[in-house]
DNA sequence: TATCATATGAATAGTATGAAGAATAAAAAA
DNA sequence: TTTTTTATTCTTCATACTATTCATATGATA
């Protein structure tokens, strides 16, 4: 008489835009559910998770697959497992919020302003810095590809869906052309930035032309080795890209207060 | 006739500084052996890793266990599962570096002086502004926090071994002061460039104490809110802290070359 | 005959389950 | 207060079975 399939095992229906975590399998789905129920706050820190039993039965899934995902999140910083006093939800301060899923799950349900601020403050720190590393060390096919690009977004620049691949690809090339791997490794986080403002642009008509300049800009710059001028060129496109969600997400926030001061 | 126990199964001695990630069992042992072995080039991005049935062989471990510890490594980037084609690894570019463990297996085995400069180089974007931000952000008792550790760092200057954790603690909690949890995580990031210092600082006689001053005048600024000053202060306290590791890996290497002349 | 589609089979990871072990917090006893 | 016991929970192992995918062979068709 076991209760299976209590929650439909289906995925989480991710915005996937190029490089995403390409993780399949059950285990996975499992990871997914878990991991944005304790960085949403569903499991404060400190918090014990259901027993493995517990979970098993609610998730509809074997003890296997449920610890390889326990151990996942573990692995990300999100959880700690003990004998006898179960599995307890860490600090959060110990969770990896560059991991790309927790990056994920921390914005899945929507951004305040103070998330924006956040996402951006370190935008602003990696990425101006990244474009005048990209200026002095790129490779004739870097600059290829950062160019590839930028023509890829001038030709789709009106179709909002579309504009967001190669937007994300040039941002992640600029990361790349530093060398730098561990400043490769913060691809998740402009990835994040970018789904947050393509969710929002509806608000913004006329599509996403009006950064096009500044992206020419950008890359002109890097070609052209100068690295205090892409650095520059960069910094105001951030500060205007930040404006615009900004903006949007105000706009989204007073048009729901209103809503909820009408019904 | 199970050849079982061919690897002894102990842990890696990694040095824990402090926040380290607290993992433990068994499976954390598997993590860490295929993981140190994958990030230093034993199995090159591409490649596939022994099968399930010759793996938990090798190691003496269940099959239980090591599919726990495929699933998180896969969860760091470093590997892929599917039926058929086997488990293999993924691409450089696709590696979380910024992960804990994966931090540390990178620089486990030694750095070159590309390693340092890397490293220093996120270091240099990421803790200056963080002064800055700490500045006009810390709670009076995070200045409380970090004038402790500043005062613990005096009391200890001369020995090494118990310099290393007031140190991390008082980068750490700047980043923390910045009440951006994104940067928070990059605490790991930190630590790393820290424990190499100390790893190499044999050659540097005196000790870590001539560093206090620099730091003493970090904390100032902090405490005074004066964001610009903060963020000059720690600017010079890490170059200076690059200056001295890579020095140190210069002198060391220069020794190791002399000594396979001699020999 | 050559080519394409379709079945068959083998290899591998994925999932499920039962049972024994080890660790530890809490309760009970000394 | 200290020690011992107990119960709970994770941990590990072993094994059976499933699902996926690639390679090969087979057969149909042009």
């Amino acid at each position: 008489m076991k209760n299976k399939k209590l929650f439909s095992a289906t995925r989480l229906p991710r915005f996937a835009l190029a490089t995403a975590g390409a993780a399949s399998g059950l285990h996975a789905t499992v990871v997914d559910q878990i991991g944005l129920r304790i960085v949403q706050g569903d499991f404060p820190p400190g918090e014990a998770l259901p027993t493995a039993d517990d979970s098993t039965e609610m998730l509809g899934v074997s003890r296997t697959v449920l610890r390889e995902a326990i151990k996942v999140l573990a692995g990300k910083g999100l959880v700690e497992s003990r004998p006898r006093t179960g599995t307890r939800v860490r600090p959060r301060a110990d969770w990896n919020f560059l991991d790309p899923d927790v990056l994920s799950w921390r914005y899945a349900a929507g951004v305040s302003a103070d998330d924006v601020k956040a996402l951006f403050e370190l935008r602003r720190a990696i990425e101006p810095m990244s474009a005048a590393l990209a200026a002095q060390r790129a490779t004739p096919e870097q600059v290829a590809d950062l160019n590839a690009a930028l023509a890829e977004m001038e030709e789709v620049c009106d179709d909002g869906e579309r504009f967001a691949k190669p937007d994300l690809l040039f941002h992640q090339t600029i990361l790349r052309m530093t060398g730098n791997e561990l400043i490769g490794s913060l691809a998740a986080l402009v990835e994040t930035a970018l789904i947050m403002s393509f969710r929002l642009s509806n608000d913004n008509p006329g599509g996403q032309r009006h950064s096009l300049p500044l992206h020419r800009e950008v890359a002109r710059k890097i070609a052209a080795g100068d690295g205090a001028g892409a650095q520059k060129a960069l910094l105001v496109l951030i500060d205007n890209a930040e404006e615009d969600v900004r903006r949007s997400v105000e706009n989204r926030n007073r048009r729901r207060a209103e809503r909820e001061q009408t019904s």
